[in-house]
DNA sequence: GTGTTTGTTATCAA
DNA sequence: CTTGATAACAAACA
């Protein structure tokens, strides 16, 4: 499940790979993939480069570079998404292929998959893949002015940025009577938590994940901020989470899946108490807490 | 065949 | 209008 942590490792380092190659073809093996029509989905890509590769919550944004007017592309993997950049086969002389390989070029072995939905060919012989075995991620070209409504409609402040400040948390927790599971997984409140760490975060503050997000006090909302910040922040460092599907651009696992507390730990023991970590559905999700620790 | 997995949106209800 | 809860989507696995 890629969520802020995941997305953001898949960005640095696409950002190092692929700005300033010339795409040269597109593929689109999934046409539901792509949201535009296929036409217009390559016209806006082929001869072109791009200029940046941002993020937006789970959501990644990469500029093309045109003399027109600007266009974007975005990619959002949803649950089973994956972007894997792998650098033109090297041949020796007689045209077979070297033994040895680096890890970035074996990122590309066995590539298009089964699960390869659509991949781009720069001029150089690269090619960025996106697989999806769900078919829940796609690829969609907008405007600026698209871009910039998607953006404003959709997305709360970064959990990073000084606009996800404590005052933000507690305007938004105030008078709320859903969950406060619920509530961190609303993008629109507070953007690029998913399950995984949301329920980091809230063990670290030990809040019961069913409480009613206006139920909260000072200290506690405080705990919430701050374990929120730290998690986002130690899970980047980490390059995100590996649990079932992610992997980043060069098709490496995340690190962060040790540090892990209570998610996918339910009958485990709690870092903290050592009594069972459960794991029930709440705001329609599998949660996991420890019921001592987390009140 | 059944239940489970989750990011996001649609839909409906209050 | 806002808020909240739930279904739906998709595909694979136990």
């Amino acid at each position: 499940m890629p969520e802020l942590p995941e997305v953001e490792t898949i960005r640095r380092d696409l950002a190092a790979s692929i700005i300033g190659r010339e795409i040269a073809a597109v593929h689109i093996l999934a046409s539901k993939t792509a949201k535009n029509p296929a036409a217009f989905f390559k016209a806006s890509l082929v001869g072109r480069k791009f200029k940046t590769v941002r993020r937006r919550g789970k959501l990644l944004i990469f500029q093309v570079a045109s003399k027109g007017d600007k266009r974007f592309l975005l990619i959002h993997l949803k649950m089973t998404g994956q972007l894997v950049y792998a650098s033109r086969k090297r041949k020796i002389a007689g045209g077979h292929s070297l033994k040895g390989i680096s890890s970035a070029e074996a990122a590309g072995q066995g590539l298009p998959s089964r699960h390869t939905r659509a991949w781009l060919e720069f001029r150089d012989g690269s090619r960025l893949f996106f697989n999806d075995l769900r078919r829940f991620g796609y690829l969609k070209i907008v405007s600026e002015p698209e871009l910039e409504d998607i953006i404003a409609s959709s997305y709360g402040p970064e959990p990073l940025q000084e606009e996800f400040s404590l005052l933000h948390l507690a305007a938004i927790c105030r008078q709320r009577k859903t969950s406060i599971k619920a509530l961190l997984l609303n993008q629109k409140l507070i953007a690029g938590l998913g399950n995984i760490y949301v329920d980091e975060s809230l063990w670290r503050a030990r809040i019961n994940p069913h409480r009613p997000a206006g139920s909260l006090r000072k200290k506690e909302l405080g705990s919430l901020h701050s374990a929120i910040s730290s998690v986002i922040a130690r899970a980047i460092e980490y390059r995100g989470t590996t649990f079932s599907d992610y992997v980043d651009s060069r098709g490496r696992r995340g690190n962060f899946s040790r540090q892990l507390k209570v998610y996918g730990r339910q009958g485990q023991s709690c870092p903290s108490c050592g009594r069972a970590i459960i794991k029930e559905k709440v705001a329609g999700r599998g949660t996991h807490y420890c019921p001592f620790c987390q009140k």
